[in-house]
DNA sequence: CTAATGACGCTAC
DNA sequence: CGTAGCGCCATTA
C-alpha cells in the first residue's frame, strides 16, 4: 500500500468539525509533514478524503499559497461544519481528539 | 539510478 | 510581521 493510500485512510477517520495539522495527521501515520502534504495535494476527489481538516501547524491553511481558490473552499467547508477562524483567518488550533 | 516536485515545520534573522 | 535556509521523504518523470 502506498504510503498516501494510509494517509488517506486515517484522514477519513476524522470526524467533521475536527482539524489536524499535517504534522499531527504524520505523527499518527507515521510519515512525515512533508509526505502528508504531497498526499493531500495529490488526492483526488473519487478518494473521498475530507483534505479541508487538514491544516498547517499554526492553524493557517496552507494551501492558500498555491491555490486561493481551493483555499476559499476549505474554509467555507469548514465553517460548514462549524469550525472557528480568528480575526487573521487561522483556525485557533488544530483540535484533538 | 538520478532529478525534480511539493497543500510541511522549525529555526534564525 | 516576513523571508530564507535546511531537513524531511514518497512519488513521479
Amino acid at each position: 500500500m502506498d504510503d498516501f493510500e494510509a494517509i488517506y485512510a486515517f484522514v477519513r477517520t476524522i470526524p467533521a468539525g475536527f482539524v489536524l495539522s499535517y504534522g499531527e495527521v504524520g505523527d499518527r501515520v507515521g510519515s512525515r509533514p512533508r509526505t502528508v502534504g504531497s498526499a493531500m495535494a495529490h488526492c483526488a476527489e473519487e478518494d473521498k478524503v475530507p483534505w479541508h481538516r487538514v491544516v498547517g501547524s499554526d492553524g493557517t491553511l496552507r494551501v492558500a499559497r498555491y491555490s486561493p481558490v481551493l483555499a476559499a473552499e476549505q474554509r467555507r467547508r469548514l465553517e460548514l461544519e462549524g469550525v472557528v477562524f480568528d480575526t487573521k483567518g487561522r483556525v485557533p488550533h488544530p483540535f484533538f481528539w
